[in-house]
DNA sequence: TTCGATAAGTGGCTTGGCGCACATACATCG
DNA sequence: CGATGTATGTGCGCCAAGCCACTTATCGAA
């Protein structure tokens, strides 16, 4: 790590929000790690030795059921931290974390950060922000799955992926996308048709293409404007 | 409120892992609060003026949708607090308080709570501790909502709020437990049936009585399990 | 250019749970 | 002792989505 006279901001969004003085004293504890698609960071039971900001590239937290069945509960990207877990002093993740889309983290050992977090500073300010807008997330989520048809789920998570990508294609097999929805790839394959048919979107072969964000809006449930409105008030 | 020499510890679990002194220093701002059945202490959107530690009874945690539907997302007895997101600095409440089994709680002005909270003491230690555990429960949730059924679930109900009652009968109508589990009430009259028919439960006109706890357990998904290992640990 | 592997489309059958529409119970209170 | 409201049981049709079993596409390496 060097830590230069010249203080660059993160494009996490955490991180960027912290006055100058506090992040210069954060800056020597971070490193820069590479989100590659697919990583594991921490599986499900694993201790956190790290906890990531995203500053671009997505991370997914999943929850695993018994019958090797899988489900997302949360999406972070530069708006967010994965391992929440660590900070609130619980040092055995409950999920795992998944590079859902390439990019690139801050990572921060867990120890320090939570020396850092007892602090009364902007850090944990905005950590606890970040921390109810998580908790908005996942209850959320959890009405989403009992309510809302595949369709309108599986437009909610593009979109909310879409928000945190810089690209309107990203890399997404049908595979992967039930695990992330907890439906059968044959469930994704006729709800990915139906919005391609209606011209949302385009895809082949692991790459999908956001053609029409409102139509996406339109066919999503409200569930994306209520995480949307509390993760950027 | 009368602060006398002679202090009695809380029966709220967070309240009682509490050194002696940093109690004593809280005590003077906790009062009495009578929870009466199917009282709302905050409604979703409502700024929430104080935070609910039960002493004895139980406190839902309910997510509002659009069509007037309702799911509960979390359950809260003595061994929590309701109204975290005062305590994350967010005045608004994303969801429902509702009284579901009636009790005592102490409560505490939300904002007294968050200037204590700040300090780095046995309670900042102790609400992270159960921040984490909330945010499984939400993510067990979530997960319970996508893939088990009824029967399943409703057992699971049951088992979490006997844990949080003294006695073995609770009142519960099953138009309530319809809007707990977010299904209709056809739904648990079925499944309520089923776990009767088994001789784990009797019922009649809004109070159920458990009559075999390992039977419960075997009907119940393994979520239950998940959540209290970690409310526990 | 062929072949295996990965990704996606389709169809038939089953089922859990929804919506609706009643039929009973109790239970309490004039 | 009926009357009225509240709590519960049930049956029927329907649909979203599950399970199973295939058939195409398309890509990349041999």
């Amino acid at each position: 790590m060097s830590t230069t006279k010249r203080v660059v901001p993160s494009t996490n969004r955490l991180l960027a929000a912290l006055p100058k003085t506090e992040y210069q004293r954060l800056l020597p504890q971070l490193e820069t790690f590479p989100l590659a698609f697919g990583d594991v960071l921490y599986e499900a039971g694993d201790t956190i030795n790290y906890v990531y900001f995203p500053e671009d590239g997505i991370i997914s937290l999943l929850s695993i059921v018994e019958s090797r069945k899988v489900l997302e509960v949360g999406i972070v990207g530069n708006e967010g931290v994965a391992g929440v877990a660590a900070i609130l002093g619980v040092r055995v993740s409950l999920n795992r974390g998944l590079v859902q889309s390439a990019g690139t983290a801050l990572r921060m050992k867990a120890t320090v950060l939570q020396r850092e977090f007892k602090r009364d500073g902007a850090l944990q300010k905005s950590l606890h922000r970040y921390l109810h807008a998580l908790l908005t997330q996942i209850s959320q989520s959890a009405v989403c799955n009992r309510f809302h048809t595949v369709d309108a789920r599986l437009a909610r998570w593009l979109l909310m992926t879409h928000d945190r990508v810089n690209s309107d294609e990203f890399r997404l097999t049908q595979e992967f996308l039930s695990h992330m929805l907890g439906v059968r790839r044959e469930g994704v394959s006729k709800a990915a048709g139906a919005l391609q048919k209606q011209g949302f979107i385009n895809y082949s072969r692991g790459y999908i293409t956001v053609l029409d964000r409102r139509g996406l809006e339109a066919a999503s449930c409200k569930c994306y404007r209520i995480i949307k409105d509390e993760s950027t008030t």
